[in-house]
DNA sequence: CAATATTTTGCAAAAACTTGCAAATATTTT
DNA sequence: AAAATATTTGCAAGTTTTTGCAAAATATTG
């Protein structure tokens, strides 16, 4: 094994488990407890962990790198409801993400080799898009709301009034059937409705737990829609009543 | 097998897999150890791949690993150095970040209760003042370049002209008395020219392994800078000749 | 405090790299 | 086509880097 791979799995693993034991990294990567040292050794002075007694932790910048590393639940409505997603994307799109939670889980999950472009306001996501050769990233900048990590504010709508996307994949914090999308924060209510505006088609992913759900503040109704992914059946029960939308 | 044949197996392999031992290309290409590494140095010089002891990656894999970046060592030259810079930071200042690595570590260790705002063109940067609530982030949009984690474009410029900042702290490669200070990259170096006229006053701040290095793109000459900050005593030797510039 | 775990240091062995050279192969010239 | 020339390949010897180990020193835990 490289040095360089060892290093590269040191830091796979460190995004996910934040802090490890020197012992078991020696096991993992099959070498010993001093080569293993030695790694972290070099690796903190990259500043890309830190070494506690015993073992290593997670840094700043790489908690930054990582993002919500948590990740997706194998087999979990989340996973069902991006791996849809993913069927949307065609090599040689334009697409808008939004902040939200699924969004980034999405771009994480874009394939390697899928040429694309993502529009997005939300530094996170870019970073997620950090080892995606093919994906050009555009960043839209406004002033950064720490509480949801995205820019929002009127250069956000000038700079997207000169776009027209071909997918607009919106987050959100419920859907129902007559009171359509909608959303905890005014400003982001707004955003999304000109993030719609950019693009030819909008696509909202969500899980079942958002269904039914009603915020203060509409984005707009189910019928402006355009594609509803969810982890049901398109002819699920609970999806009766959303008309005027592709249900996936 | 021809050479070419092996070099663009070499290659189609690589893309794959990432990384190889130079062993294994040995056996999977019935060539000698020797034929396979100069090969390799050859790809390498190309600029297709990047050797490394034992074997080669691809160059995408070293981005995260590749040695940009320099802990922050207790004690350590850039501890000083952003020690000194603190000092220049007061409430309800405005002041520009760009997206070195220093300016990250400082952005960390902006006091928790001193009042600012920071303009930056670095997501990892805005991610880092996260936990700041007394610092306004402005995020800087515009095309995002993943090498260097920055926005960078026409759009972060319009931005910037209506911006004059109290303070924009500079990022750089190199600072030398006679050829000033320096970078790698060209349209960063128009950038952050940019970034100066949007601010009453520039800093720049350096370990002093960086004293003495002459990069391909002046960004300015010494006496356009306003402060140098250094590990150093401002009266070092290695500081003659910087003149035109407050020194700390 | 003693026992245990971890870290540091120094070292030898193994692996990888570098250099120079001769033989083999490929290309060019006649 | 044969001869001359250039390039490539494989090898051996010497040098450097990496790895694993053991002993000593230091830190942690009960």
């Amino acid at each position: 094994m490289l040095k360089e791979e060892r290093q590269q799995l040191i830091l796979e693993h460190l995004k996910t488990a934040k802090k490890i034991n020197l012992g078991d990294l020696s096991n993992m990567l099959t070498v010993s407890y001093d080569s293993v040292r030695r790694d972290v050794i070099e690796l903190e002075d990259k500043g890309l962990l830190k070494k506690v007694h015993g073992g290593v932790v997670s840094n700043s910048y790489l908690n930054i790198l990582s993002g919500q590393r948590k990740g997706v639940k194998k087999g979990g409505d989340l996973e069902i409801v991006i791996k849809k997603a993913l069927k949307f994307l065609k090599n040689n799109q334009i697409i808008i993400l939004d902040g939200g939670t699924t969004n980034f889980f999405l771009a994480e999950q874009i394939p390697k080799n899928l040429t694309l472009t993502v529009i997005t306001n939300s530094p996170p996501l870019a970073m997620a898009l950090n080892d995606h050769e093919n994906v050009e990233v555009i960043l839209l900048g406004g002033r950064y709301y720490k509480r949801y990590q995205i820019a929002m504010g009127p250069e956000v709508s000038n700079q997207l009034k000169r776009f027209y996307a071909d997918l607009y994949f919106m987050g959100i914090n419920g859907i129902d059937k007559t009171k359509g999308l909608s959303l905890r924060n005014y400003e982001e209510s707004i955003l999304k409705q000109q993030m719609m505006s950019s693009a030819k088609s909008t696509i909202c992913c969500v899980v079942e737990e958002k269904i039914g759900v009603v915020e203060a503040y509409q984005i707009c109704p189910i019928s402006k829609l355009n594609t509803l992914v969810t982890n049901l059946e398109p002819d699920s029960i609970d999806l009766l009543g959303f008309e005027g939308v592709e249900k996936v």
